[in-house]
DNA sequence: ATTGTAACTTACCTAATGTAAGTTAATATT
DNA sequence: AATATTAACTTACATTAGGTAAGTTACAAT
């Protein structure tokens, strides 16, 4: 197990995870951060669509605290309809690697919910690609 | 970018990501997991004085979803007056990882908030230990 | 004139969380 | 004998966050 020592923790602020927590513990942020980084969408509508119960109302309130976190920008394209991106910023794509250990978690330890046969897999497993893809 | 494929999905009865943030997505959740895994914490009035901004209520719920979940247990020690501990289970355990990389993320990319010296850390150099501990 | 589309906003309502005080049970103190 | 203390909560009440359904804007197409 590892623990911290004094010394370092005179350095702190706050929490480093406590702060983490702050930016994506919030309903809805990593299943929008979940959709731009592994599924490609984009726009208001797709998170509406894939994100599970999303509502526009604290869709909306979502995107913009995100914004204001810098892990997304908002792009306005003005043709007819209107149309609106929200990409993932820098600080946003290093995100996934929590993303990741959420979802290697669910595979290992949650099977009997996550998968139809009830087997475990590993992220590699699941992903269903060869080792080299990883990394 | 680690990309899902399409027969890889048909396995699934639901999202992984989603699943892990259903149980640890809640107020107080990682944190009372954080004071078990870093500093030891087992009892209800640790929690309340180490947890930002913790209330009995909302506290005792957490516990006790966090026991449903199969994430912690809770033992009785008839001594007077009653202590009670709550320790990680197997389950519970296996999070460390996420925990982990919410801390690495906080530390590198928000080190303006998370540090006196707004320098940014790895875990390894936050902890203040040697390379070898880690693993 | 009505319908459609994208990206929201608004009014209203319900659920989650917070505050402060109270409970239980036993020993310790005045 | 009455009061205090301790741990671990619980309860009543207040506040805040989130959800629902409908409406808005700005066009373009039918």
């Amino acid at each position: 197990m590892i623990k911290p020592n004094k010394e370092a923790m005179e350095n702190y602020k706050c929490c480093p995870i406590d702060n983490t927590f702050s930016l994506i513990g919030k309903r809805f942020t990593i299943h929008i951060l979940r959709d731009m980084m592994l599924f490609d969408k984009t726009r208001f509508n797709q998170f509406l669509d894939s994100v599970e119960d999303a509502n526009p109302k604290t869709l909306s309130i979502r995107l913009k605290e995100m914004e204001q976190a810098g892990l997304i920008e908002r792009k306005v394209y003005d043709e007819v309809p209107i149309r609106i991106e929200y990409h993932l910023t820098d600080k946003g794509q290093h995100l996934q690697p929590i993303l990741e250990q959420m979802a290697a978690f669910s595979l290992k330890y949650c099977c009997e919910v996550v998968f139809k046969d009830k087997k475990p897999r590993t992220l590699r497993q699941a992903l269903g690609i060869a080792p080299s893809v990883i990394k």
